[in-house]
DNA sequence: GTCAATTCACATGAAAGAGACCACGGTCTAGTG
DNA sequence: CTAGACCGTGGTCTCTTTCATGTGAATTGACGA
């Protein structure tokens, strides 16, 4: 593009007839005033952390729903209104949310140190003992009378990682706290999750419990509809794009997060082809898109041994193609393959288990599904099938290829 | 033909090591007045 | 005398290896009808 063109192109874009208002209002993070669907569950959240405001240590509360089915919004719009009220009425009210997903807060080493940062510690990112932590930790929150409430986000992650030692460690503290009280709200979209407490942290955890259930498509469609008022303008969506985004989404659990990701990135498409409105065609390449854009984004920032293993499985596919080869991928097999491929790109080729913990790792990302299978005497293995769309499948193979510096 | 034992090829668990990162206290060293 | 460099110790954290144990159905082989 010439100097000129580029000048153009900005110049055009920027008097270019856009269809969004406020593209925020379909981001993730946005908050709107009010909740569809949700009304109960707020309600009830509500009525357990009220006693907040007298000073009084609400119960532990824990919240279980799906992706997408509105359980950190909603526990963000309370704590929004709790905060707004503590501070009109000058009361010592401390609410922190932690998704312990994050990398800054995912081992009970960084969790304790956040918190004591948040209450204006200084705390080194590594090298002291955990112990000290929480001392430090303890000491600095029992300074005065406060109502301590910790909303633990995704805490599944965390304790899958660390063991429940550190939810025992927090449900325990009020014993020792003289001043301070500590309410525990841990949110996970794994209901299973409780059976790996130990029954004391899992009765004193949930003491009370709310479940969030899916979203079905009419009530995403009213969310969808609700949030587009705010982010398109008037008229640039055709009809039956919302039921379709509801339809796709509810077909995914009646996650609202993705049905709204899937209105802005179609609104994006539309908006790039210069067309004044979205079409169910749009929705279609917006899925795709977004399927794609996920998979590329975990593909390039995986470490180097997890892009050699995945790497070996779509050569092993290629191969099965050109051989017309109709038999699956075995986790031996790959296990081989990888080895070749270490030799070729000049890595230290890991043992057999590892491999085998990187493989459930790729599982777990969605990129490749391995079921376990025993075939008799011909041994237990994992079959192995890739879960990419086959345009991407070249994408992916070209950038795992110059990754590994082997194209 | 039936049924229990065997066998295969890994899966899966537990523990521990390697090496990176970091804090902290003690010691050494060079610069300063 | 002091600030800064350097070192050893002890901690976390991630990735990995080593060793041990588990697993599920095809296969095998003994048994009886």
């Amino acid at each position: 593009m010439s100097k000129k063109g580029l000048d153009e192109f900005f110049e055009e874009y920027l008097t270019k007839n856009n269809i969004f208002v406020n593209k925020k209002a379909l981001q993730s993070n946005y908050h709107p005033d009010h909740i569809p669907h949700r009304e109960k569950q707020i309600k009830d959240i509500a009525s357990i952390l009220a006693p907040a405001l007298k000073l009084e240590k609400p119960s532990n509360l824990f919240l279980y729903g799906q992706t997408g089915t509105g359980k950190t919004i909603c526990i963000k719009h309370i704590k929004n209104k709790l905060l707004k009220l503590s501070e009109k009425n000058n009361l010592n009210l401390k609410i922190i949310y932690m998704n312990c997903k994050l990398k800054k807060v995912d081992t009970e080493y960084r969790l304790i140190a956040q918190l004591a940062r948040e209450f204006g510690k200084d705390i080194p990112i590594t090298g002291l003992p955990t112990n000290e932590i929480y001392n430090i930790f303890f000491k600095v929150l029992d300074l005065k009378k406060i109502i301590f409430i910790l909303i633990l986000d995704e805490i599944d992650e965390l304790i899958k990682k660390t063991g429940d030692r550190l939810l025992y460690n927090l449900t325990r503290i009020n014993t020792e706290l003289h001043n301070a009280q500590l309410s525990i709200v841990g949110i996970s979209n794994n209901a299973l999750f409780r059976d790996y407490l130990d029954p004391r942290v899992k009765s004193s955890l949930s003491e009370e419990e709310i479940i969030f259930p899916p979203y079905n498509a009419i009530q995403i469609q009213d969310i969808l509809n609700q949030r587009s008022k705010e982010a398109f303008k008037q008229g640039t969506i055709k009809e039956g794009v919302v039921a379709k985004c509801a339809a796709y989404a509810a077909r995914e659990h009646g996650d609202a997060r993705r049905a709204l990701d899937l209105l802005r990135v179609a609104g994006e498409i539309a908006d790039r082809e210069n067309n004044s409105q979205i079409e169910l065609k749009h929705i279609d390449e917006s899925e795709k898109r977004i399927e794609r854009d996920r998979i590329l984004e975990i593909v390039s920032t995986q470490p180097k041994q997890s892009q050699a293993t995945l790497f070996s499985i779509i050569e092993l596919y290629y191969d099965r193609k050109i051989n017309k080869n109709k038999n699956p991928v075995y986790a031996g097999e790959v296990y081989d393959q990888y080895k070749d491929i270490c030799i070729k790109s000049g890595l230290r080729p890991l043992t057999q288990r590892r491999l085998s913990d990187i493989v459930s790792e790729l599982d777990m990302l969605g990129i490749i599904q391995a079921r376990v299978l025993s075939k008799g005497r011909g041994g237990r293995t994992r079959e192995i099938k890739l879960n990419i769309l086959s345009t991407t499948k070249k994408e992916v193979h070209r950038i795992l290829g110059m990754a590994l510096d082997i194209i």
